[in-house]
RNA sequence: GGUCCCGUAGCUCAACCGGAUAGAGCAACAGAUUUCUAAUCUGUCGGUUGCAGGUUCGAGUCCUGCCGGGAUCGCCA
């Protein structure tokens, strides 16, 4: 249950009670209606803004109206007090009995607690990753990669049908240069002495590509005409190279359902064919740019090219879509591609792009609306930086002779899991320090072990509680615990900040932000160390009591319920729980 | 120079797509805990939310203009 939505259709009842009443107008705008948690627990339970947001339309006073409506909540079965406050907030304090009967819902739902149909079987597309075929994926690619994850997840939580997909980027430029490489190297596995020139890729992932080439077939590459051999390479190393990245991807735990050539998109003609549409709309033509502001390229010059209207959409000049040899920019096969998204069925487009690519986004949003007629909604995440640190100290990487990071060497040092939440404690558009001593450290100060261990230190109550005494433990029996005697305050918040789970998980769906979902655990976490440590001084608290059955079951209740909700919480990041730490 | 993102406590960051007295953690200081795991917890200190206007009953949040940091800037992807 979701408390808030619950209350929710409390407060619309309520009005519509004073519009039949007559205190009221009909046709009221109820949308601008929230109720929420208050920002400060003194104030209350719930809080809805219901008579500030009604009282100018109504032509009432705030303050007034929000006595009559307090006056009609305060009927409320799980009410106990209402107060009015402010400019005209309603707060409500619930019945300890109201929060207490969440347990067992948790304890129910189990992995599904916090699941809902917001989303309405909607189907949404997120497309993440999207890494160039050219070699294992970097660090860099791992922010976004677990983003557009999480995001999925978080997504099909809340009741989207959600597509998890790939671009793969196996047309340009650089994949003619991974195609030469990967020549090289087969030259290499016949038998000759090679040296590997500026501006090719000198890894040594792409030898068993080169082997591969000399097993299949032979010399007769080096017969052939070489526009015809580097075909032939192309395609073997771009396989080579997507089996690498798919490897990659599942030890970050990721499945794409889709992977999608941005080459076959050029063999079928889409590209062709989404400019024509482009064109009957009169959105394209040949023109001429202004120069951009400031510096000028070195090579730059007036030059008549193919250009789409984005301006017309909002962006701050018109963009090429040819390149000076006649081929398609990146952009054009980029339009076909939306495109075929939306003809697939996707109303909703999420793409995670890095941050380098944010000046594409004006242009993208411009060219989908037009070749949808702005059917599509549209929304870039775009990931910042993660910038690396050993012991504090910056790690440097250089591009050149494959001195980077990759993600394997970040996963293998940390583990998935650690990899995983980390990546989600930052907001998507701000830059993320990512070191290695700190996201193993076992501190509060680290939030991935913070989490884990309250989860571990549950389980820890609960393998105690298995040996001294013989409780059912299974979530169907403490779902029917008599749960009367929890009253503690630090009981109760713990209660209480389980039960806004599922707002906060449709909050964070609806604003695309998993890293909410990751934030809420800390505080989850932290309400429940804290109970912890109140049975250290008090300890009747404790969750054991060897002469008190009731009291045992319903707060081994309680925290198998706190456990459930960490363990779902993960499961939206992606992060297993773990039930012992030693 | 244009565009986009960011600017919140000494530091690292939240703030639920406009709500009440802007919250956490770290650091500092003062305490608790001989445990159901002493990897934890409690308290104190700490703010003109970069600056100046505007919209609103109400602005960290929206708009405008500045200042500062980052990304990007016709054919890369």
């Amino acid at each position: 249950m979701n408390i808030f939505r619950y209350f929710g259709e409390r407060v619309e009842a309520a009005v519509s009670g004073l519009v039949s009443e007559g205190v009221l107008p009909p046709g009221l705008d109820l949308s601008r209606i929230t109720v929420e948690p208050p920002r400060d627990a003194s104030h209350g339970d719930l809080s809805t803004n219901a008579a500030m947001v009604l009282a100018k339309p109504a032509g009432a006073k705030p303050r007034e109206l929000a006595d009559r409506i307090a006056a009609k909540l305060a009927g409320e079965e799980a009410v106990t007090e209402v107060t009015v406050a402010g400019p005209g907030f309603i707060n409500l304090r619930l019945k300890p009995a109201f929060w207490l009967a969440r347990i067992p819902d948790m304890l129910r739902a189990g992995d599904a607690y916090g699941a809902s149909d917001l989303g309405t079987g909607e189907a949404v597309n997120v497309e993440y990753v999207s890494a160039n075929p050219t070699g294992p994926m970097h660090v860099g690619h791992v922010r976004g990669a677990v983003f557009g994850d999480a995001l999925a997840n978080l997504l099909e939580k809340v009741g989207y049908r959600v597509c998890r997909e790939y671009y793969i980027n196996d047309a340009g430029g650089q994949i003619e240069v991974l195609a030469r490489s990967a020549m090289l190297r087969y030259r290499e596995a016949l038998g000759e002495t090679i040296s590997i020139p500026e501006g090719l890729y000198p890894g040594d992932y792409l030898k068993p590509v080169g082997q591969a080439l000399a097993a299949t077939h032979g010399k007769t590459l080096l017969e052939m005409d070489e526009a015809e051999a580097l075909k032939i390479a192309r395609e073997t190393a771009v396989e080579a190279m997507m089996e690498l990245i798919r490897g990659d991807l599942a030890v970050l735990g990721i499945t794409h359902e889709v992977f999608f050539s941005e080459l076959s998109l050029h063999r079928s003609g889409a590209v062709e064919k989404t400019l024509k549409k482009l064109e009957d709309k009169g959105l394209i033509y040949v023109g001429v740019l202004e120069p951009p502001k400031g510096e000028l390229p070195d090579d730059w010059e007036p030059r008549p090219q193919t250009l789409f209207r984005s301006t017309q959409f909002g962006d701050d000049t018109d963009r090429a879509l040819k390149k000076s040899d006649g081929s398609w920019t990146y952009f054009a096969p980029d339009i076909a591609y939306h495109l075929d998204k939306f003809e697939r069925g996707y109303r909703t487009l999420i793409d995670v792009w890095g941050a380098d690519h944010s000046g594409y986004i004006k242009r993208m949003r411009a060219a989908i609306e037009g070749v949808t007629g702005g059917e599509a909604e549209f929304d870039v995440k775009v990931c910042q930086m993660v910038r690396l640190f050993r012991n504090g100290e910056p790690v440097r990487m250089s591009k050149r002779a494959g001195d980077f990071v990759t993600l394997r060497d970040v996963v293998d040092e940390v583990g998935k899991d650690v990899v995983r939440f980390m990546m989600l404690t930052r907001k998507n558009d701000a830059p993320l320090d990512f070191d290695f001593a700190k996201v193993m450290e076992q501190s509060r100060d680290n939030p991935v072990f913070y989490v884990q261990y309250a989860y571990a230190r549950i389980h820890s109550v609960l393998r105690n509680a298995a040996e001294t005494g013989s409780y059912d433990l299974s979530d169907a029996a403490l779902a029917n615990a008599d749960l009367s005697c929890l009253r503690d305050e630090a009981e109760m918040a713990l209660v209480r900040l389980m039960a806004t789970f599922p707002r906060q998980v449709e909050q964070a769906a609806l604003a695309h932000e998993p890293h909410r979902v990751a934030f809420y655990l800390d505080d989850l976490a932290a309400a429940f160390h804290a109970l912890w440590n109140k049975g250290k001084d008090d300890h009747s608290l404790r969750f054991i009591q060897a002469d008190d059955r009731d009291a045992t079951l319903a707060r081994l209740a309680l925290i198998r319920a706190a456990a459930r909700v960490i363990a779902a919480g993960l499961g939206i990041l992606g992060v297993e729980p773990i039930e012992e730490m030693r």
